[in-house]
DNA sequence: CTGAAAGCGCTTACAG
DNA sequence: CTGAAAGCGCTTACAG
């Protein structure tokens, strides 16, 4: 029995030394089977292999970061988590992630860029192995660090086909269209445009229903209400009040997020107004509720969750640098029609 | 001019030893300046923060982590992120642990105990300096695992009073009495109890409702209806149908989560019941949308911004080895009046 | 294909 | 109070 010489600093945890002497290899043996590095002989990774299992070998990732310079941490900076969406997103990512080894950091940002900056500094000291944000736009000095970084970096949510930049999302643009379209072919032509914290996507949006509008002979620029607080139920609900008080003629409603279009249901039932008959409303995410509200609401639902999962695949992907088939990934949306727009 | 020897392996970052030979003193001793160890010269404590700051220094935590076997990270287990309730308790705690330059590991366990066991695993393997759990109830592997680890931990969302468990929330159970003690107060007779997900703090909530109507003699095991279904708008609506269809003379509700009521709301609109004259209805958490349903919802304000602060400071406390004056800290619980259970 | 050496950037433990 | 030495547990880079 060779006892291990051990010094009193030691962590007490079973480290590569201990398998390779188990093993009957060196530790750099132990270290490439047990990595899956090439190059070694199949008997000795599975010496190795057997006996990190039977000692309950676990790499230490600070060990690993510090030698290799790379870290198992991907950071990912989402606006908000109040929103079910983003939280959709995040599973979809940790979902994908977890099974890697890789260690998910997360950040709020706020839809602030200088905090997003501050975190993505935070973050960036760490040496993550992947990054994942939100969007394409971002504080010059922000996109400064991303790239000067050099670590790969996955946006989400937006479709993007910008040489070098890789993404996962859909069209706003589009989804926003479509929803105006329908709104146009169920009759209406008074059609309003409400959206609140005015986002890069919400503006993206806009931009759809605009297009739309315009095409059809339609669009009229003083329905256009966008409030800069952020999306709630709440303001929602101020802003149907708001747009059936000084325009009350108004005949459809196309709410940027689902909460807001739930407040302007809740407000019209408080008004005594009828949805669908006097005014259609439209959200968009199908968010959790809009299916049990009275009326029901239709919206755009989003594919959140897949996109969260593509992402970190593509993330994973350029971490091993494997390549990437497909840098720019546009996954669609699915229209939902429920009774909040029913033909009159 | 003498330039740093450096091998290829370097990561190119300012070092330690980058600083100390800026300030003309050793590494150790930059070390202990920057850390705000004792025993160093106030002068040389200058400079080194001085060089520091001038040569961008910033520490990496993967050495520091492998030399000092304690990393910079705080694992949080949370249930959910589907229930903004946990959305605010992390954000609580992100706030509270994000200056002081600790990195938050989130993780979901989706109300699995086998899943909280895994994430448990994955991130003590990262040996975090401190540890973050929803609840007391845990699988008995989960508590070992946390005690064998020695890491401090803080329990959140309960009241618990055992020794060497810290922990920050409110009592669940009161909070419930002090809504059904109002519903009996309002003049109902007829109360019922409707709970989803079946969690340790819903059940605690049952047992307060319990409580209080046994104590007024009103108690009736029929109308306690529980369903282990996830919490939503959706199974609040089909509960509420329910307990109506089978039980038409119950003449309030007590939810145990805003969503549910909020969905019980939306039912009772759909069948053409009047709230709150002949059902009245309350629900808990005081989430978002509450105050804006029609009507409004009766329910209690939960702390769980306050809970995730507190926690995080005491948890910082305990990572820094201070004393901790109360390690049971109950922030208590506000019942919100709203129109749901107005007087008939 | 395998391994001995050196090093990643910090902190611990020990002298002085 | 300060510093030289050694080490944390791993990987890179280089020989063989």
């Amino acid at each position: 029995m060779v006892s291990k010489k051990r010094d009193n600093r030691a962590s007490g945890r079973v480290t590569l030394d201990d398998v390779a002497l188990a093993a009957g290899v060196s530790r750099m043996t132990v270290s490439r089977a047990l990595r899956g590095d090439r190059k070694v002989a199949p008997e000795l990774v599975a010496r190795a292999i057997q006996a990190a299992n039977r000692l309950g070998y676990v790499p230490d990732p600070a060990a690993r970061a510090l030698a290799s310079s790379k870290s198992s941490h991907v950071a990912i900076l989402i606006p908000l988590l109040s929103n079910q969406l983003f939280v959709d997103l995040l599973e979809g990512v940790q979902r994908t992630l977890l099974p890697t080894g890789y260690q998910t950091l997360m950040g709020v940002t706020h839809y602030d860029a200088s905090e997003e900056e501050q975190l993505l500094k935070g973050y960036l000291m760490h040496r993550p192995a992947g990054l994942l944000v939100t969007g394409s736009e971002h504080s010059e000095s922000t996109k400064q660090l991303i790239a000067k970084s050099g670590i790969p970096c996955v946006h989400l949510m937006e479709t993007l086909a910008q040489d070098g930049i890789y993404s996962v999302g859909f069209s706003q643009r589009d989804a926003a269209r479509v929803v105006t379209q329908h709104l146009i072919d169920t009759g209406r032509r008074r059609i309003a445009f409400a959206a609140a914290q005015l986002d890069p996507r919400t503006l993206q949006r806009a931009h759809g229903y605009r297009d739309c509008l315009k095409e059809a002979g339609l669009y009229d620029a003083t329905l256009e209400w966008q409030n800069p607080a952020p999306s709630s139920l709440k303001i929602g609900s101020t802003m149907f009040e708001q747009i059936l008080s000084i325009r009350p003629r108004v005949d459809a409603i196309f709410f940027c997020n689902d909460d807001l279009a739930q407040g302007g249901l809740l407000a019209a039932l408080r008004m005594g107004i009828k949805v669908p008959r006097q005014v259609s409303i439209a959200g968009f995410n199908d968010l959790p509720g809009s299916a049990e509200f009275v009326p029901s609401l239709t919206t755009i639902k989003t594919p959140r969750w897949e996109i969260g999962v593509r992402a970190a695949k593509m993330l994973l992907q350029l971490m091993r640098g494997e390549p990437v088939a497909e840098p720019n990934v546009d996954l669609g949306f699915e229209l939902v029609l429920r009774q909040s727009t029913a033909v009159a």
